[in-house]
DNA sequence: TTATTATATTGCAATATTACGATAAAACAA
DNA sequence: TTGTTTTATCGTAATATTGCAATATAATAA
């Protein structure tokens, strides 16, 4: 064994496993914080940002965009990222449907 | 290689991973899932209601313990786990400093 | 055309995660 | 004490992730 057993859990629980996955390494937590960090949607440098090498975050960069996190479009020979912000108010409000559940508990 | 640098990246973003790391399994969301369903914080039964066995749901559930995300109280030959609000609104309140940084972008 | 620049892909080694049978430990009941 | 119930740990096989050198691709410049 060893694969997780994505097919017993509902499509929902998935996707959420999906998404808190594609934020469970503090490099793409760093990519986002970046991201953030910078006036606007900035091409290119998150290379020189890093200290990981050029395919290493070029792979990161990929699970973001596939878990739709960020955004890539093609500037020239660079490519503009930036967050996608549908996915993170997705994920807040996810936690504010947890607040409001734990708010009738008795913990 | 294959271990991540750790050591690379800022606490606060090893924190941050290390929380979305304890919930990128389908199988603990559902445990949470599970915990925010029940009335109060019910003991034992969590076995019964996932599709894994004791040894997996012993191993994910010490995941969100080691991750502060529930907490386990012995109640007799049980251990009653609840959800910790704490650590649920520590997530919750970074969505929302992401959603305020990106008011000001242009994406 | 050739060169340059930026990003992606391939291939692989090191390491981590997932799942579970077997077994242990802890609390209680008879 | 022995038995029962509940949870944890050990050991191990299968699979996934991480990181990077080498290489490929794509867009532009000279």
């Amino acid at each position: 064994m060893g694969a997780s057993k994505t097919e017993s859990f509902s499509p929902e629980q998935n996707e959420m496993a999906s998404l808190f996955k594609a934020l469970s390494h503090p490099a793409r937590i760093a990519i986002v914080d970046y991201l953030l960090k910078v006036d606007s949607c900035i091409c290119g440098d998150i290379v020189n940002e890093l200290p990981l090498a050029q395919p290493t975050i070029s792979q990161h960069l990929k699970e973001l965009k596939n878990a739709n996190i960020i955004k890539g479009t093609i500037e020239g020979t660079a490519i503009c990222y930036c967050i996608n912000p549908d996915t993170m108010e997705k994920i807040e409000s996810h936690f504010g449907t947890i607040r409001q559940k734990l708010k009738n508990k008795c913990c």
